[in-house]
DNA sequence: ACAAAATGTCACTTATAAATGACATTTTGT
DNA sequence: ACAAAATGTCATTTATAAGTGACATTTTGT
């Protein structure tokens, strides 16, 4: 179940994989890995996205 | 800096700490240490503590 | 006042998020 | 069509979330 969300947030704000890990200070291959979904981040990354692509955890991380 | 707002949430619901743990599957301890601040939970473990207690993730995690 | 329940915290172990480096494939711009 | 950028994915390592068991302290009910 991929997290779409997390990418249309992402490409709205025009950024890349590469630029958004950058902004939150992890590595390309996590931000892959959490649009990818079957993963389970940790909260202050969940947080650090939102805040970086201006959301909140509910716009992106919530699931029913 | 402690996390008030789960602490309320729970009281609120009745349930004690050890009560809430098994509610969402995990030790005592765990949830101790999220109320305690200081620690950073899995969104999974986060996504769980929200829907026993009837939150959401800004109710509950999310931060400024 | 007392016992029981709940909470705080410790040391140690286990499971897994996240890092690292690499390479293949896909997408984008010219 | 081509090169560059972006993405998908692998294997391995490192950092840390979460588990386990234990004991001390605090809170609650009678």
């Amino acid at each position: 179940m991929k997290n779409k969300k997390i990418k249309i947030a992402r490409v709205e704000a025009d950024v890349s994989q590469e630029k958004l890990a950058a902004m939150v200070g992890v590595t390309r291959q996590t931000i892959n890995l959490i649009e990818s979904g079957n993963y389970n981040p940790s909260l202050k990354l969940c947080t650090a996205i939102c805040k970086v692509l201006n959301k909140t955890l509910d716009d992106l991380f919530w699931e029913e």
